[in-house]
DNA sequence: GGGGCACGTTGACCTGGATCAAAGGCTTCC
DNA sequence: GGAAGCCTTTGATCCAGGTCAACGTGCCCC
């Protein structure tokens, strides 16, 4: 909308959005399964957005936890860091997913969480939220979900890096885009990659190079077109067979 | 002790032992930081014991989900599967350690879990465990910091499969379980291992081959004395400084 | 609007771990 | 208690992906 901004305009913006009950992620996101009365309960708690810029922290390893949050828009990675300077993407979040969950089991944070765009998350303060599935049977059967559905993402994760091959890799990684976006009702054949050929690598445990070039392989065969960041995927089908056939 | 076995003894000495209240695994357990009453509680829920010998599964990818279990004893795997064949083992699991918590996702489980010895689980039917832990402040929190646990575990994996090489992996894997032996009161130097190196390598993402060679390895260098799957830890320094040391 | 710089591509070469092969050693199960 | 087969070790060779290097490209900020 082509209105003029004025701060007061935003504030009041802000207020009015933030309910999960007109959110049009909540199929994806914690009020999943909600009825209206256990909604507006949710609505109470997850009172407050923040924004992150480009490149900010949400947070970084080490921080005492208080909150889980809830991606509203944008997108982030979070990486873990060795003592000896290594690092590793553990994973790409888009809007609907929840970030944070690593911190709940020593009370600090175990890995950095970077906006990889500008981005909004809601604020979800974890003592009150483990109140209020004590109240509500469904928000609490759904949030156990959700921790164990990243239980089994990590473990797929760990199946792609110990037993695929780069391409392989680089395959599984855009059908799960795809997969994702398709969900969020964009389209599945194209999309911007937010995150550089190096963080693609970093969660992949491939080298920037070996993205590059499977990229560049992909495109030969005819699987995607690629320019840079913007991906058209025109071959699911042969992606998917590239996936499974290989190697034993 | 040297009593000739009947089945009426057995069943007797299994429900006076079946009770999170009297087992020696509390604090590693989920009972952690209940008080007495709350204990009384947790033990009319986990009240069934299950056996399992050695190479059986205790849950097969794609059953049912109903309950998680406790290992009370013994030593299990969990291996997921692709479509076409290979498979990876996700982790290794010993006393006090839960299963199933892969199976609240979807319902099903999403990966099998074998018995690597003679061993026996709790069984804690999952809706049951909501229940209470909907009554139990403590209970419900440490159960969330159990399953936030696993996915920072599941991270240091993802890790060590993305950024390290074989030997810093063998390190990693031997310190882990060293410090998880120490942490159930046995040797931290000296262990036998349940798994073969086919399992080893499959869970470090490499051949059986590499890990018995990385195996050699540290043997000439002074850091374990291996034979066959009985392992002396010598070093323990040494094993850190390979991990952190070594590339960039 | 232009200059700088981060990001991406491609080529040449190298190497760690996979693969293939063969020979013991343990365990287990009749 | 002995045989069969699984597990482990070790050697030789190979190759996928890492490393190093150089060059393009487009984005962003001044």
């Amino acid at each position: 909308m082509p209105l003029k901004k004025t701060s007061a305009q935003e504030i009041t913006l802000s207020v009015i959005k933030t309910a999960c009950s007109n959110c049009n992620l909540q199929e994806l996101c914690l009020p999943y399964g909600l009825n209206e009365t256990e909604m507006s309960k949710l609505d109470e708690l997850v009172s407050t957005r923040r924004k992150i810029k480009r490149g900010d922290h949400l947070y970084r390893a080490g921080e005492g936890f208080e909150s889980i949050y809830a991606i509203r828009a944008g997108f982030f990675k979070t990486d873990v860091l060795l003592e000896d300077g290594r690092d590793q993407v553990t994973g790409f979040q888009m809007a609907g997913e929840l970030l944070g969950l690593d911190g709940i089991s020593t009370e600090h944070h175990s890995c950095n969480a970077v906006a990889l765009e500008d981005s909004e998350v809601c604020i979800i303060p974890f003592p009150r939220l483990e109140g209020l599935s004590r109240e509500i049977v469904a928000l609490q059967h759904h949030f156990h979900k959700v921790m164990s559905r990243e239980i089994v993402r990590d473990h797929g994760v760990m199946m792609l890096l110990g037993t695929m091959r780069a391409e392989e890799r680089l395959a599984a990684f855009l059908l799960n885009l795809s997969q994702r976006f398709t969900a969020r009702g964009y389209s599945h054949a194209e999309f911007y990659l937010r995150m550089t050929r190096e963080e693609i690598g970093s969660y992949l445990g491939l080298k920037l190079e070996t993205v590059s070039r499977a990229f560049s392989r992909f495109q030969e065969e005819g699987f995607i077109a690629v320019q840079q960041k913007h991906i058209r995927i025109l071959d699911i089908p042969g992606l998917k067979k590239l996936m499974t056939h290989q190697s034993a």
